[in-house]
DNA sequence: TATGAATGAGACTTCATTCAT
DNA sequence: TATGAATGAAGTCTCATTCAT
């Protein structure tokens, strides 16, 4: 019950902080007193639950990555075909982008979460759990693939080459959501990608 | 000789800025302290030549990346091959994650500079110019590719497709520099990003 | 029982922030938190029978003050000659000095007491009451003096003199045991103070 | 000219920082607000030439102690006999007891400033600063005493007697102005304090 | 009565910007 | 034009005090 409580604050202080960044407010600029007005907590209170605004902001984000992570599986089981899976990725991706680019990073250590957020000890934790997550979605999706026979089996040495083709295909879908002169319809993206994704494992 | 001048300080501020972003400090805080130290000029004079420290450190990535993508383009056309055009965009990129991931969003108008200088009201600008640029790169080596016989042409309304192709390419392979149990070797990451490129135009 | 109970945690509080001054921390520094970590009690306790913090503390020091008074008092009865009397205060002050100079001021208001808890209502009732144990410690001695006839009885309107001869022995002692170069073995220190308070009342 | 004018602001904290003190404000209540409001500079210009607030304070209380005992010498130099110089000490102790007790710890490495500033790394050099001017000080005055066959010359090993019979006799006038009941008639006090000198050392 | 989670006023300090030189 | 000392707005964080349990 204590424990509950405390841990509704903490959640409290986590929505206030996505709420922010959802609302395109750069991590960079929060202020702790936007974060707790937001919360609905006092200033203080923040720093009962972390040592610093630093900490608070990194948490969080690691937090919703972690949950983003889960969802994204979830979706993903909840599809039979290697087609409908790998397109539910693609429709968290495409969901990601319209709120607010914030789990773009999502599928990549290369984030900038890490550039930002180095002093972060747990980091490697992180990246630990947020890697188990990502395997799962992957073996998922291509064990589909295998079952349909639309994907070759594959010398397990070359695993290296599926996860490139899956995240390059991911990326491509992505990045037309920005393109320049006049971005994608939805469908056409994704078809796309899906058929990038096929030719590189066929 | 006063225009060179001139020149020379807004060089020089342009340098101190690069220097500490490469030195892995980033954007977001820097001080202009920092700045003018490392550019070996006064605090004051900064302000001669920008309003604020963001104009000056964004002038300065766009400056930068301006720069990246024109020696991008020399580099594509200093090779013949429709392959070697392609190694020589992925070598840029390989050095670009060694050095500091300030460029990795090179191609991308995804990257975070549109989040963080959005204030810049030359932002549209730069777009378009780097697309300018972007453009001419994916033409040389997308001319070389039918040359070779090596690509299909294509109906010109499918160019998306192409570009996907190559953006997913580049991006599996720039991920696959940092996958987080084993990157790979660089021959083996650039030969599978190619055979992505192949496999998704042939 | 309730009034027992009571005085148990009042007790509880004074110890914790003795303990907390001796172990060399300044009482302008010492925080709630630390007193009642200290003590052993909540937060919230300090306040049921403080008004504020510097209620606590204050109230504390001149606790401990009256109590190392009377204990003063004590040694100097158990003492029969004028010297023993007057070298039982040396080496009060002696040990004082050793575990945390808290009381260099016990002989004098001119302490920072005074400056620091000025607000305390109640402290012209502690000087008043300090000085009765003074001037009876000092009775005591100057009564074992006359008896052995070690000091010339004088004009009750030069008690001032006596007064002053008996602090001036003490202060050299004290100051003695700080000697910047050379602090001086305890025995000399003693003796040299003794020398002066016999030379200054013969 | 521009370090003058470095050293003019700098002078200014040191000079407000002193105002404050002698207007009562305890040093450990100060705010950096007071101290710059008093000295007529803004808030940030504390910050250049100091690193903290602590610093500053202690560093202009350290500053004032030495000029206090630089004119303490000068003043005792302006007597010429062996009492006029005692005195001349007596007088400053006196005036510097009405204005504001900053200066009680003057002669003694005992005072507050050791227990409140011990994290200034150059406490060393300023007591040993401090204490050679200290020295000069009882050098001069017992120089006169001999020259006047008021004091027995002694075993230089015994120069802490004298020493302390001079902090003694201090002391005693020092706390005199203190009396609980009936301060002392200034004059009364220096005979007195005078007397306790001359019989310690006679 | 006893507690300690919650609070928010207010402290210290930083740093972008100005402006006299 | 070039400078950097001076500034003060604004941010982070602390901690005495309260109050619901």
């Amino acid at each position: 019950m204590r424990d509950l409580e405390i841990k509704q604050k903490e959640k409290a202080i986590f929505d206030g902080i996505f709420a922010l960044i959802k609302r395109g407010i750069n991590p960079y600029t929060i202020k702790v007193s936007d974060i707790t007005t937001e919360a609905g907590v006092g200033k203080g209170t923040l720093y009962e639950y972390f040592k610093t605004k630093e900490e608070a902001i990194s948490k969080a984000i690691l937090h919703h990555i972690g949950q983003g992570l889960q969802q994204a599986l979830l979706a993903v089981k909840s599809q039979d075909s290697f087609q409908g899976k790998f397109e539910a990725i693609l429709l968290i991706l495409a969901r990601q982008a319209r709120e607010n680019k914030d789990q773009c990073m999502l599928f990549s250590p290369m984030g900038d979460l890490q550039t930002f957020y180095q002093y972060l000890t747990t980091f490697e934790d992180y990246l630990q759990a947020n890697n188990r997550w990502i395997k799962q979605i992957y073996d998922d999706i291509f064990q589909a693939g295998e079952r349909e026979g639309l994907i070759q089996p594959l010398d397990p040495q070359d695993d290296y080459y599926r996860e490139m083709a899956l995240l390059g295909a991911m990326a491509a879908f992505a990045h037309s959501l920005y393109r320049p002169l006049a971005s994608l319809p939805l469908e056409t993206a994704m078809a796309a990608a899906y058929r990038l994704l096929v030719k590189a494992l066929s």
